[in-house]
DNA sequence: GATGAATGAGCTTTCATTCAT
DNA sequence: AATGAATGAAAGCTCATTCAT
């Protein structure tokens, strides 16, 4: 019973590694195979291509940075300041799976094998433009265009993070603040 | 005469075009040579391989944004400020080539090809790093570490032009503004 | 079930025909694809490469000559004019087998390609030096150094072969004979 | 005057630094080029390909070796030791050279590059087999089929120089009076 | 004599994917 | 659910050689 999603996961958790060492493109299915324990065939039974095992650890991945997120009800500064608290201290937490997060990030729009993880981006995106929206009729931040203020507020932390080591937690809790405060101070209204 | 320097140059610009349209890694040698009318013979004549060629080509674009530079006698806030504002300003003359500058710096790091564009980036690095450096000990900038000093000032521009659409020269200087404002805002004294 | 078997051996089989009528080298895997009706993918789901594929052809050609050899408790001169003959009588019968594994022993120390082949070529040498050092010990052989002794045994065998024309079976007898006659005289105490 | 032999030279130099590093198979044209300072142009004026210049780097170093030759008119016995000693002590002190030579005898039969190679060593060979048969015909050695005696006589020194290192001169000279010896007796009436 | 740009067929190898078992 | 043999297009790159200047 658990066989089956054991193989499931050997499976993840073997792209994942190949995926933090090599990289997405560089990383063949031979490689997971051979990582992983499990056949070709097995693979394919699975998951559709490379992609989507990309997309199902992108969503995993996602997931453990938007366990920070706070309320919708919260005040517009709570909700910013932990949005952008919360990416830089699980990406000083995980700077590979951060990476890899940007490295899929960057390649969907190019990148037809990830049609799907486009989308699924393009949702997430129309899900911030939205709560950023609401934020502005309430008048708690400036009157920009979402592009501009979602680069102004989370531009550095991914410019950070693109770069950064393992970080411990005392001195990544720092510079999360860092960035959640800069975050908040150029987009308040 | 000028005909050996058009062969090169041939080949660069259909590189380009490839580049843009489908991106560096999906761009096949075979594509540049049918887009550049070359032989394949003709390529590695003058490039020793693909990674080369986008080298070039980097120097090329870079040569672009580096136009807008200030001079390094000026104040803290000029150079901070033209550099991001020039960034900006280019960067949405030039989508398509900004987008190809991030693919690379992204790609750098992964892919042996772009070894030496690796280095090339380094050195640019160090460079910015340095300056950085004088600013601080001019007491013009706050003493924070390069890395986070870095992300806050440029992380917003990267992050906006790497979704941004082609721009009129008057949204897009203020846009620059914008961004420039901002990144001296978020590191000045 | 003799199916799976079947296409590796008709990738060997091909090979050693392209190996033994155009030489190693010269011989492409698009040759021994065409020849053997497997596909690009196939050959390399089973060999990891041209040296991979020469190396099992060297080990089976071996196989033919080594049933000659007697055991390692005879007596030098039994085991030398037995080691000898049988290189010449198998050599006489396999021509093309012969010059094969002359040219990859040849190639081998230049090709990387071949260096597992390298590898096995060397552990064979150091097995032939040590039952050459036995002899010694007892006093059956004279006492020169191991290169020359090989030489003067195996020398006049291996040059001949170089040239030689497929040879009845009577007369391969007396021309083997003649030679490992000549290698006992050449090296007995 | 003295510049148009040099080029030349310099091609030759270099390709035979080239031959004796990599071997002639894995030496390119552009290797030459490279190391001998001359262009393709250059070395395709004097050369008519790679195997013209291994030919005539060949005809250069069999000059070596034939310097140790007897006159025509002294005894078998003196004629084939000075011969076998010769091969022998010209390539203890020229190793690299003699693999070299060996290279090319292997490969002219199977690469249509060597051709003209291929018939100055059928002449070699012819003018052997006729130096031998006058032996006969004077009763000085047996009544063996050339390609044998040849393989007696010779394919001890062969077989050694292929894997031989630099050796002394005084060593060298002990050596191939060794294999001078054991080439007379082996084909002595 | 000398140059080096140009050629293009050819090479080995990788890879995501399919499918019969 | 699992296997792994089979596919073949496509990739980057090398090379001996030609030829206009």
């Amino acid at each position: 019973m658990t066989e089956i999603l054991d193989r499931r996961r050997d499976i993840l958790e073997a792209a994942l590694a190949c995926f933090l060492e090599h990289g997405y493109r560089a990383t063949s299915i031979a490689q997971i195979r051979q990582k992983s324990g499990a056949s070709t065939g097995s693979i394919y039974h699975f998951f559709s291509g490379k992609g989507a095992i990309a997309e199902a650890l992108f969503r995993q991945a996602i997931a453990g940075w938007s366990a920070f997120a706070s309320s919708p009800t919260a005040s517009a500064e709570t909700r910013i300041k932990a949005s952008v608290a919360g990416l830089v201290i699980w990406g000083l937490a995980n700077p590979d799976q951060s990476r890899f997060l940007d490295e899929l990030r960057n390649l969907a729009p190019l990148d037809d094998e990830l049609r799907d993880l486009r989308a699924f981006l393009a949702s997430g995106h129309d899900a911030a433009a939205a709560a950023f929206a609401d934020m502005q009729a309430n008048r708690e931040v400036q009157k920009l265009p979402f592009p501009i203020a979602h680069a102004l507020m989370l531009g550095p932390a991914y410019s950070y993070l693109r770069n950064a080591a393992p970080t411990k937690p005392d001195a990544a809790q720092r510079i999360a603040t860092l960035f959640a405060d800069a975050a908040w101070k150029s987009v308040k209204a």
